[in-house]
DNA sequence: TGTACATCAGTGAACGCGCGTTCACTGATGTAC
DNA sequence: TGTACATCAGTGAACGCGCGTTCACTGATGTAC
């Protein structure tokens, strides 16, 4: 509630009502969202969303493209501080739980326009940090089909947890630490995997 | 659209409400779930559901519970057959994939009521069922702190997977297999553990 | 076999609400002269 | 420095809609006698 909104002309509502819309789906998830609700919180018109995003959809639109950016950032941070598979997995994790409103829409596709060109770009990019960190892992002899099976592996391991984990489904007994958990989930699976 | 329908009394009303409620929510979501065209789909006036179930969050009740109670049975199957972790990951994933209204219920607790005594039943059923065969596949020695975590990464990893898949997040490269891709996942997932 | 009655499943009208979208508008801003 | 004007960000009233819930009711059913 800066003065900044008491102005007719608001300066730069777009991101005054994307940054609306996080808060807004922070408490009532994706699906929960009303323009009005943006509205609202921004301190604005009711119709002023629509001014600048056409619809519902065109706001989802910019926080899916602004999430799938942020995680591809995030991602190759240890990825060029030569970190390993698990250093990503760590960050995505990190993500997800600190940006819980952007992650809950990236992967609602059908709340968005999915086809819109920056979520594309941006989640190409987060695929390329994934697919490159999980090769480099490998090493160069691995087969291709290898490698996307050991990315839909790490992929769905690490968003596994972090969906359980941000649903409040796993019981006490793994701790309060969700890095930490992970990385031992990880270990563990492999000791298990091994002994049969 | 049987004539039970037209009859004043419909017979099992509840059994058909929650029935139209799982067919709604394949469409639209559990988020998106109305009574009234839960009712609409069962041929009832829109206030019979309420009769039943006494509000929205009832139904919702009931269809978690029914699907807890069905993961439960479906993944201790292969376990009464000698089944291993893998099959028993399979059982999950196929329950996921067979009955993905029931699934997109289930992970929503803040959509029902989860102190419902027939979903905690179920729901502790199934957590039972996991702890168990993982308990198996690591034997005797292991600590109970390393059952924890084994179970945390299969559950993981196969529950992300299955909501990626759901979701339409996989590339085609991963291929029209699920059960088999998963499995090709946690072997390479494994190779590349071992490899660093 | 027939009648009276209690039960309760399901009805349908009514309520108030919040929503998305539209649209003619107003007022702030910056630029041209 | 001052004025006219174009631009467009944001307004606010209005629309029609589907929703959840309430509530007095009706009609089917089964049981008691």
């Amino acid at each position: 509630m800066d003065d900044q909104q008491l102005r007719y002309h608001h300066g730069d509502l777009p991101r005054a009502i994307v940054a609306a819309a996080l808060e807004e789906i922070a408490v009532h998830g994706p699906q929960g969202l009303s323009l009005r609700a943006v509205a609202r919180r921004a301190g604005v018109s009711h119709a002023a969303p629509a001014h600048h995003f056409g619809d519902k959809a065109g706001v989802l639109s910019a926080v899916a493209a602004e999430g799938w950016g942020l995680l591809a950032e995030q991602t190759a941070a240890p990825v060029e501080a030569d970190g390993s598979v698990v250093e990503v997995g760590r960050a995505y994790l990190r993500f997800a739980l600190t940006h819980q409103a952007h992650f809950s829409v990236m992967f609602r596709p059908e709340l968005y326009r999915s086809d819109d060109p920056a979520v594309v770009a941006a989640r190409d990019k987060a695929g390329e940090v994934l697919f490159g960190v999980v090769g480099t892992a490998l090493g160069p002899d691995a087969s291709e089909e290898t490698v996307w099976s050991a990315v839909v592996a790490a992929w769905s391991m690490t968003h596994g947890f972090a969906t359980l984990w941000l649903g409040g489904n796993f019981y006490p007994e793994v701790g309060a630490d969700p890095e930490a958990a992970l990385a031992a989930a990880a270990r563990a699976f492999v000791a298990m995997m091994r002994s049969n």
